[in-house]
DNA sequence: TCATATTGAATGAATGTTCAACAAATGGTG
DNA sequence: CACCATTTGTTGAACATTCATTCAATATGA
């Protein structure tokens, strides 16, 4: 009852996924595509099902019939339901890394501008919407006790952690400010993450926009020098 | 009525997840108990299991066996699976009213105390460990896709929120401050939401006592003439 | 004795995984 | 090019497991 509306949904999907989904049936179809192709596939249609679904109802059958494949597929491409969630999880971190590593590199060399830039990155379209989001919140709902996805999780949040911390102290030096900085990265970050959670649950009140305005806000009150 | 739930909770409170599940035999096993002594104590190892497996990995049997009941038992008292966990997420929600209005009322008039105080709250042993983060962070997780637990969130929410927004204001006027007042709550909250979030991912960075710090350098950074 | 709470086994539905059969590409050989 | 063999991808049904729910039997308290 429900599969019919999956097949139409994939193309209400706000973003990107209007592609993934759509790619002429031609190509894939019955006929083969090559393995990553198809592992992407599936990938995407995992995203679909949890921002859709959540973690707890995203079955091997309903990313299949996302997808438009058969049954048995998913347990070809991935050896288990597991492994297509931690690649799942691992393809969203590949992405963000890849957005953030850009977003840093654009900047050029002055720590404001990095810094600002870093935020601007969070809140771009491109990783910042509603299908990402809900996913980004499954996995993170089930993270605590599946050490696996902590273990993902965990190693890179303390790298941008690390970097947060490193830009703040540069920040500090150069407009001589009272905050001891490891304290402030922190209270940046968890910002950060808070205003996705906003985001992410659809609180009316929150847009990206205002999202936005209050990340900016944070900055100018933390580091007025640079900011104001 | 959930008023004496309350009281009954706040006792176990810390972070015993022993207790819950130990409270002498004599009292639960076989032998009756009140209804609403039963349904409290299936709720707490509701709450026990969703921290120790998640919400994808919670199940009736797990419920029943940390309650040290049967396993019919559940069904009986709680009409569905579904109606347990609406149960669980209305009491964990009750619980935090409850010590958030207290902690607005002990602060008294002074609005830069009010807000002070409500931020400690939410940094409170009896709310803030390790336990009922995990078991909040389940619920979230699945909030999204979940219209009964996205209503039962927003509402409240948006209770708070309007709180924090008009404490901000008073402090804008009395402190002369720039900032727009929705903004800077909206960050605030979002913050310490943010902080939570650290504390239930269990990153090693992360402590209550280093989230309170973060937390109460934004005050003294968004209102340097209140809290500096 | 009656109402209510509790138990634990039975039931049925949902779902991850396996696998034999089939189809498509690939590559070698004449 | 034609032909066949092999490898690889795909399908869908069968299987086994897990789990929520039901319910008849039993125990408990009034």
């Amino acid at each position: 009852m429900l599969e019919t509306v999956t097949l139409m949904k994939t193309a209400d999907a706000t973003d990107n996924v209007a592609e993934s989904g759509r790619k002429g049936d031609a190509e894939k179809r019955g006929r083969k595509a090559s393995k990553e192709v198809r592992q992407l596939q599936l990938i995407e249609a995992t995203i679909d099902s949890l921002a859709k679904r959540g973690y707890a109802e995203t079955t091997m059958a309903d990313v299949a019939d996302g997808a438009g494949l058969s049954r048995g597929i998913v347990n070809f491409h991935f050896e288990s339901k597991e492994k297509l969630l931690i690649a799942t999880l691992q393809h969203m971190y590949d992405e963000y890394s890849a957005h953030w590593r850009t977003a840093l590199q654009k900047a050029g060399n002055d720590p404001a501008r990095q810094l600002q830039h870093l935020v601007w990155a969070d809140f771009d379209r491109s990783i910042c919407n509603k299908r990402k989001l809900a996913a980004w919140l499954a996995f993170w709902g089930e993270a605590k006790s599946r050490p696996t996805y902590q273990a993902l999780s965990s190693s890179r949040d303390a790298y941008y952690q690390q970097v947060f911390i490193d830009l703040c102290t540069t920040l500090k030096q150069s407009g001589s400010y009272a905050y001891d900085p490891q304290v402030i990265a922190l209270a940046l970050s968890a910002m950060l993450e808070g205003l996705w959670l906003r985001l992410m649950m659809g609180t009316e009140d929150t847009t990206r926009e205002t999202a936005l305005q209050s990340a900016n806000a944070f900055l100018a009150a933390a580091f007025p020098k640079h900011y104001g």
